[in-house]
DNA sequence: ACAATACTTCAATACTAGTTGAAGTATAAA
DNA sequence: TTTATACTTCAACTAGTATTGAAGTATTGT
């Protein structure tokens, strides 16, 4: 991943209304939403709503799918993973006894957490 | 952690220039990087890397000891882990099979990844 | 004490993002 | 085919973010 492309996907979840949609998203995956659903869950306004989901699909971390007349978004996993595997990428030089520590203090299911090269 | 902290953070990585600068420290970590080391490894003038850095250390991404006349900024390895778990949390609600595939792709290694609880 | 170094804060400018109401498009229901 | 539903785009405003040069503070070397 290049750094511009990170950037995109941190600014993308840099609003709290983006953070809390992603966050249902993913939690949601791989079935996904209707615009409609998350506008309940979340209690945000149809125009703002569509603003902030137009956001995360331009980004690439929200696709969707036409559904009748429903718009049905789902996260990217995938990309939400690569950007983690970015952001940790080379802690602490990839030093065992330096960084294992923190990785296993994280809490964080270990299928989450990136692979020391 | 709450959704404002994690918005806070991610804004905070949001920039090319505190991205890389972040992921400097990270690399870096434990033992942290001198403002001017910073400078000379990312090229850019010391107003701007005044200001990228207190972003980073006023979101708490980073943290400043002083060293005599120089300023030693280190990340904060559990904060960003703790952003990571949040980001992550209840993907494909917990559903083993759907989830565990995606993780077990994603090329993260264990230790980052949050624990399903 | 004086000068150099290391880094920061200040001030001014330019730009980018967030929110809302009104209007638009497309599908479905009556 | 008229009406309602689902969602989006447009336009306007507001407010926050990025960058730079100049000036400031603190520490070290001579």
């Amino acid at each position: 991943m290049k750094t511009q492309e990170a950037v995109k996907l941190f600014e993308a979840l840099s609003s709290d209304i983006r953070l809390d949609l992603f966050r249902l998203l993913v939690k949601n995956a791989p079935q996904g939403l209707v615009a409609g659903d998350i506008a309940k869950e979340l209690g945000i306004p149809p125009t703002n709503l569509s603003f902030h989901l137009r956001a995360l699909t331009s980004a690439g971390l929200a696709h969707v799918e036409k559904e009748g007349r429903f718009l049905r978004y789902r996260a990217d996993i995938p990309l939400m993973l690569e950007v983690i595997a970015y952001l940790t990428s080379e802690c602490c030089h990839n030093s065992p006894e330096q960084c294992a520590n923190y990785r296993q203090a994280s809490g964080i299911a270990p299928e989450f957490l990136p692979e020391r090269k």
